[in-house]
DNA sequence: ACGATGATGAAC
DNA sequence: TTCATCATCGTA
C-alpha cells in the first residue's frame, strides 16, 4: 500500500489549518525493507512566539530553532528523561510554528507514538520526505470534518488562562 | 496518585 | 555550575 507524499506546500500554512489537515494522513517510517505505517488521528498546534504553550514563546534557542526554520521539517525533542515527542514545523520561515504527532490509529500518547516508529532526535532538523526515512502520506483515507473535535491541548496549564483553553488539539473520533 | 529520569534554559 | 521545569508514561 502507498499513497501520495506530502510536501512542503501542505505544511507551509497556518499551523491549525495544517493540524486539522493532519488528521486521517498516514505516518510513514522506512527501516531498511520494513515499512510501519499508520494513520494519524491526534495532533496539537503551537502557533508562533505569541503561543504560550509553544517552545518557541520565549524566543529562538538551539533546541527549538528549526521551528523558525520553513516548513516540512521535522522538531523531535527529549522530554521527561525518557520520552521523545514528534512534530513537523508549519508555516513560513521565521514565524516559528509545529504540530505535535499525539496519536496515530492503535497508538494513543506521543510518546508512544515516537517509540512505536522508533524515532528519536536524529530526525530533528531533517525533513519530512522519504529520504529521512519519516514522511507522511495522503494514501485516501475519507474523513469527514465532523468527525474531527476540537478540544484543549494536554500538559500546557504553565501557559495561563488564555493559552492553556485555546482548542488546538483535534482528534479523530469516528464513533460520533 | 506518583515516581522515573535527564536534557534544557535561565539564573547566579 | 546549579536548579527548576518539563508538549509523558507505567505502575499502583
Amino acid at each position: 500500500m502507498q499513497g501520495r507524499v506530502i510536501t512542503k506546500k501542505f505544511f507551509n500554512r497556518q499551523t491549525c489549518v495544517v493540524a486539522e489537515n493532519l488528521i486521517g494522513k498516514y505516518l510513514v517510517r522506512r527501516r531498511g525493507r520494513k515499512i510501519i505505517a499508520a494513520m494519524i488521528t491526534e495532533v496539537e498546534a503551537y502557533d508562533g512566539v505569541k503561543d504560550r504553550a509553544s517552545h518557541a514563546h520565549k524566543g529562538r534557542t538551539e533546541r527549538n530553532k528549526v521551528m523558525f526554520g520553513p516548513a516540512g521539517f521535522w522538531y523531535v525533542y527529549f522530554v521527561y528523561g525518557m520520552h521523545w515527542m514528534l512534530n513537523v514545523v508549519t508555516g513560513d520561515r521565521g514565524y516559528p510554528a509545529a504540530v505535535l504527532i499525539r496519536g496515530v490509529q492503535g497508538v494513543s500518547g506521543p510518546g508512544r507514538v515516537t517509540k512505536f516508529f522508533h524515532i528519536n532526535g536524529s530526525f530533528s532538523e531533517k525533513p519530512s520526505a522519504k529520504a529521512s526515512g519519516l514522511w507522511i502520506e495522503d494514501r485516501g483515507a475519507a474523513v469527514e470534518k465532523s468527525a474531527i473535535k476540537k478540544i484543549t491541548r494536554i500538559g500546557v496549564a504553565y501557559a495561563g488562562p488564555v493559552w492553556s483553553k485555546k482548542k488546538y488539539r483535534f482528534l479523530y473520533d469516528n464513533k460520533s
